[in-house]
DNA sequence: CTCAAATCATTTGACTTGAAATCATTTGAG
DNA sequence: CTCAAATGATTTCAAGTCAAATGATTTGAG
């Protein structure tokens, strides 16, 4: 009675469903903490590593879409953290730059990332890193195939068994 | 200028923002094809299979906050997918349950999954789609492993290289 | 030059999400 | 038995999410 192919369907949905689940519960856990989420610490360090952006730059660097920036954007803004520039030459544009209180801010602010997840990451051999990084691209790719239009057949997929990290 | 552990972390988190993205586009996809979105996709299921569940277990199968679950079953209730019942042994309890119309739906439902990504699990061996979920269940471990507490050790993590279609 | 089309940000609307507070009911200690 | 504690569902609140509509501004065709 074990399962088999269907199982599996299920067992990866629940699996997608718990991360997104934990993403979640991350999210809150830096906001108690930090007094600020996960996709706003990822603009913060977005902005930080790429200076001053548009909305729509910023919004297509972080997956996010433009209507869902400007939500993170006012927090940010309400913060303090972050200022909204017009961009003089049009000004249909506006500029998102980190303040001075946001620059120092992310300075030391922790990683978007699950503690434990980016601890762990850090464990492994390069290699191994990418591979992990490889696989989870991988599956967004199979994810996303289908957004495009006839999509036809995807190339076979090949495993190949790793070398398990001594525990 | 490649890599490094840093950028890897970043790689990390970039495709788990970008697989809540997906899932989020396909439910929206969902909605528009079938009425119904990922989440209240995923709870006929489940009700399908289980039978008649009371809201707090169908929260915990599904891995969703109990309030989360209110807001979906009122939606599926409303289109008389679902009913609730009250347990007349305990009237604090509402059993949940699939209407007549709901379990025509569910018969003739897609899959939750991204059906790009379902076709191609079923594409694979099955043992290639144990490795995947597994890896997939090793990150949700991971990721999960700082919500408890001085959660020391981490099962032996083991992923899998899924290699690229050839684009 | 002029006005329609394009572009950027934002607003609006629907959904999901979890925590905390609330309400109804049951259970259990005394 | 009685009333406080526990339990299950729900409400309320704050956040994130996208699509579609809107508003402001710029660009480009004529």
């Amino acid at each position: 009675m074990v399962a088999t192919e269907e199982s599996c369907e299920r067992r990866v949905l629940a699996a997608l469903r718990r991360i997104v689940h934990a993403i979640d519960l991350h999210s809150r856990r830096l906001l108690a903490q930090c007094e600020v989420t996960a996709p706003q610490l990822v603009c913060l360090h977005m902005l930080a590593a790429e200076g001053a952006l548009t909305s729509r730059a910023l919004a297509q660097r972080v997956h996010v879409n433009p209507s869902t920036l400007v939500g993170i954007l006012d927090r940010l803004e309400s913060k303090q953290l972050v200022c909204r520039r017009r961009d003089p030459r049009d000004r249909r544009s506006a500029f998102v730059e980190l303040t001075r209180a946001g620059a120092a801010f992310i300075a030391k602010a922790p990683s978007p990332l699950q503690s434990a997840l980016a601890d762990r990451l850090r464990g492994l051999s390069r290699k191994d890193q990418r591979r992990l990084a490889e696989s989870l691209e991988e599956v967004v790719g199979l994810m996303q195939a289908q957004a495009l239009d006839g999509m036809p057949v995807l190339a076979p997929l090949r495993f190949s068994r790793l070398r398990r990290p001594t525990a």
